[in-house]
DNA sequence: AAGCTGAATGAGACTGGGTATCATCCGGGC
DNA sequence: GCCCGGATGATACCCAGTCTCATTCAGCTT
């Protein structure tokens, strides 16, 4: 758990300091395997006696979101999370059995936008596409 | 600002009480050209000295979310704001620097949730599309 | 290796959106 | 008009996230 991972080196290349803090909650969202939410990240913290305070998990967050590595996702209901993935634009289909997500790239939704701005007149600037279901394991698993 | 509204109708229809305080809030949503926050709603009410509760407002907000004619979106910096729409099932332009929002049907996305589906195994039952961008008069304004 | 400096931290108060409780009220079916 | 359960208002409460400020520490400089 204490090899260098993909957010330590994000956040010493954006010339972020690598602070004991920032790993620790890099490594506890790395634990993750679907999405979190931050009430989840700060009962990890405290039942790991890490004694990171809760303002620093939440300005971990922030960083880690503006790196990209870390998303914030709304489910469905309303609440929200935050997802581990991959720094370039994309969108993501949730489980909403097991909660683990899958990138998708814009899969032909560049047409779409196109269509719409088209439409509407619109010139839009930014999107955000966000599908729920079952993955492939939760399937076969509810069928079985 | 008495006649019976859409929302009324929409109310009574689903088997809702028309009580005086879910008019007046659905007056106040009526008299809101692009989305608003629940801040909003309430100082709206205060000033007015309608007399009606805070838990009111969110309890009618509920009641018309629940009917489909408001709907929650969750603006790029990331606040919680309301939008009166149509209860079919749609998407919205949101205007970034009005506010205003355009309905828009489903524009082909159906197509990019196939694929997906296709590509990634998820069964897909739920998703979400928001748009922000400048409207067609925002533009024009803009651009003088 | 020690010094320096500003970024990062922890503790805890605070804010703001939204919910729960509960006694009272009133819409609307009779 | 009566009645009853749904709706209401006041208010306490909860939870996510932010702010403040004194202290600490990462990492550059020497």
């Amino acid at each position: 758990m204490s090899e260098r991972g993909p957010f330590d080196d994000a956040l010493g290349a954006a010339g972020y300091r690598l602070t004991g803090p920032r790993r620790a909650v890099a490594d506890l969202i790395a634990a993750h395997d679907g999405h979190f939410t931050s009430a989840e990240l700060l009962a990890d913290a405290r039942s790991r006696r890490l004694g990171i305070g809760r303002a620093t998990v939440f300005r971990a967050l922030d960083v880690l979101l503006e790196l990209g590595v870390v998303e914030r996702i709304d489910l469905p209901s309303g609440e929200h999370a935050y997802l581990a993935c991959e720094p370039s634009h994309h969108h993501h289909v949730v489980c909403s059995r097991c909660g683990r997500a899958t990138d998708i790239e814009d899969a032909g939704l560049r047409g779409v936008v196109d269509d719409i701005e088209r439409r509407t007149g619109y010139r839009v600037d930014r999107h955000r596409l966000e599908l729920f279901g079952l993955c492939p394991s939760c399937r076969s698993e509810q069928t079985a």
